[in-house]
DNA sequence: TTCAAACAGGACTATATTAGTACTCATTGA
DNA sequence: TCAATGAGTACTAATATAGTCCTGTTTGAA
């Protein structure tokens, strides 16, 4: 269905908690509750978020996790990347070697293009804007009218 | 992965052999043969394009199928949604009621929103465009450097 | 009139992916 | 020293996806 996972919708919802307070120590237990999902998996996604420098860890007693950099530096394209691995809309275009025709297929390279616009729209919103209102923000729509060409 | 399932993978690839020479009649054997994917599955999935409306199907000896319409006129957004259903980063923004703070979480919100952004992008690109050889086309990254914030 | 080519629909199985849990080890503040 | 907390990994369960097969219907042509 054109869906990230579950485990990167989870690491958003955590990421976005620890947001509303950036100086404080949070457990993994602490965000678990808050959100009310189990620890146990709440502790794995932190983990893997830990492993791809998304936020950093403290150990032992009084530890837990904080965000390894500003909000407004973390965007909706790392998170995915960091929980799902590699964004792309086909198996072909991100591991080659797979398709029989795969060269001179101009549908592969086709693919590569549209992953850069897909990639590009998620690299736009960061995770401080995922906890803003939808009120105001600023109108794309004029952009999206455009429907220009596929390129690069 | 934010990848689009392997079927929509061959219902494009599918379609793409078809927009080669819209005039003729193709069956699944024969589409099957050229992208040398197995009759049952071209076969399946052909079914549920008919029934999706991006072709249109003969039935009884001398049969097969047709483009329901121009190559224009098909996008890559409507392939994904034919073949996996419709397009949405997460469950909870596409299926109400499952998330239990969902009153009030402007999480959900802007998830929409990045799915309306993306949405956007592929419903772009045409069937026509898949096949074109990746050199020229129009330039889109000057659209895609102006880092827009996130909106309607 | 018959028959073979072709699609329609659905049931079923197998496989792969994802989600979730559990266990053991390492670190550290009090 | 010990309890709180994260690290790492292996395992199980659940779900989704892919793929096959069967039975029925339609239709052009011999």
């Amino acid at each position: 269905m054109l869906r990230m996972s579950k485990m990167a919708d989870y690491g958003t919802l955590i990421l976005t908690t620890m947001v509303q307070e950036p100086e404080r120590i949070q457990s993994a237990a602490g965000i678990a509750a808050m959100i009310r999902v189990p620890v146990p998996t709440v502790s794995k996604i932190l983990k893997i978020l830990t492993r791809e420098g998304l936020v950093v860890s403290l150990r032992g007693a009084k530890g837990g996790y904080l965000l390894s950099r500003p909000p407004t530096q973390i965007t909706i394209s790392h998170i995915i990347n960091a929980m799902d691995g590699p964004i792309g809309m086909t198996e072909c275009s991100v591991t080659p070697g797979l398709c029989t025709q795969e060269s001179g297929c101009p549908v592969r390279l086709n693919w590569q293009r549209v992953n850069r616009v897909v990639l590009n729209a998620l690299d736009q919103i960061t995770l401080d804007q995922m906890i803003e209102p939808v009120t105001e923000t600023v109108n794309i729509s004029a952009l999206q009218q455009r429907r220009p060409q596929l390129a690069q």
